[in-house]
DNA sequence: TTGCGTTTACGAAATATTTCGTATATCATT
DNA sequence: AATGATATACGAAATATTTCGTAAACGCAA
């Protein structure tokens, strides 16, 4: 029996975080700061992105090795537990809990590439299947 | 040229009131109130719920009727609009904007029925074709 | 018309989230 | 060891969101 003890919910400005680091993975505070200041219009202080950071590592969301003076964070939140989370909640609070209708307005919305609607067509196939 | 005049995005709390108003059509503070407390654990104040629809009449998302004593609330917010809106801006936060990874996630986490996959397949075909 | 139950209005408290200012520590270079 | 550049720590301000207490207004029944 292991615990799992869920991890709490990522806020939007610590989902973020979290997506560069899922991406870049362990990174410093510095090289996160820029990449949030890359995507976005307005500047934010290396501090803001900082303390975020050090909140998420009271939250167990990230990890860090202090070891260095130049500490470097890891996500410890798993990339595809926390996204099916969000999306629990998410389909609950906006589409009624329904996630087909989730799912065609999805479809409908962006436009897919035939790659895209292959995999998904597969995926459903094997649902179907058992 | 007709002014879309974007509405603003509804809070947690808010999107629940939406979801009763959508789903029930007009409706006063009280039935509101008590819907919200049948899905829900923690009793929430009438004046809570009065407050919020207050509110967020004043940002548009509902409209009043105010000629009877017991006013009646309508969602001026629609459904799809909204939703899709609100799909947008989590696909981004959540899934750094791929669509089609939110669809495997929610196809492949909740059991969809197989008239629901029947949907979605046509669905995909229509895409195909068009 | 008086009183009771219900309603809305208003403002503010409680909470959560985001941002930043300032102090302090560390390292590398001189 | 002193200096400058860069790092973290801490606390608090700014903002957004949620909740509620209290008062005033209304309508109905006695």
């Amino acid at each position: 029996m292991s615990k799992k003890s869920n991890l709490p919910q990522p806020t939007d400005a610590e989902l973020e975080i979290l997506q560069i680091l899922w991406e870049a993975g362990p990174s410093t505070v510095r090289f996160v700061n820029g990449r949030l200041n890359e995507q976005q219009e307005k500047e934010i202080g290396y501090t803001t992105t900082l303390k975020l950071m050090q909140i998420m590592t009271e939250k167990k969301l990230l990890s860090r090795n202090t070891e260095t003076r130049t500490h470097v964070y890891l996500a410890e939140a798993v990339q595809e537990v926390t996204q099916k989370a969000l999306l629990k909640k998410f389909v609950d609070a906006a589409f009624q809990g329904s996630a087909t209708s989730l799912v065609m307005q999805a479809l409908g919305n962006h436009q897919t590439s035939q790659e895209e609607l292959d995999e998904i067509k597969a995926l459903i196939e094997k649902i179907e299947k058992g």
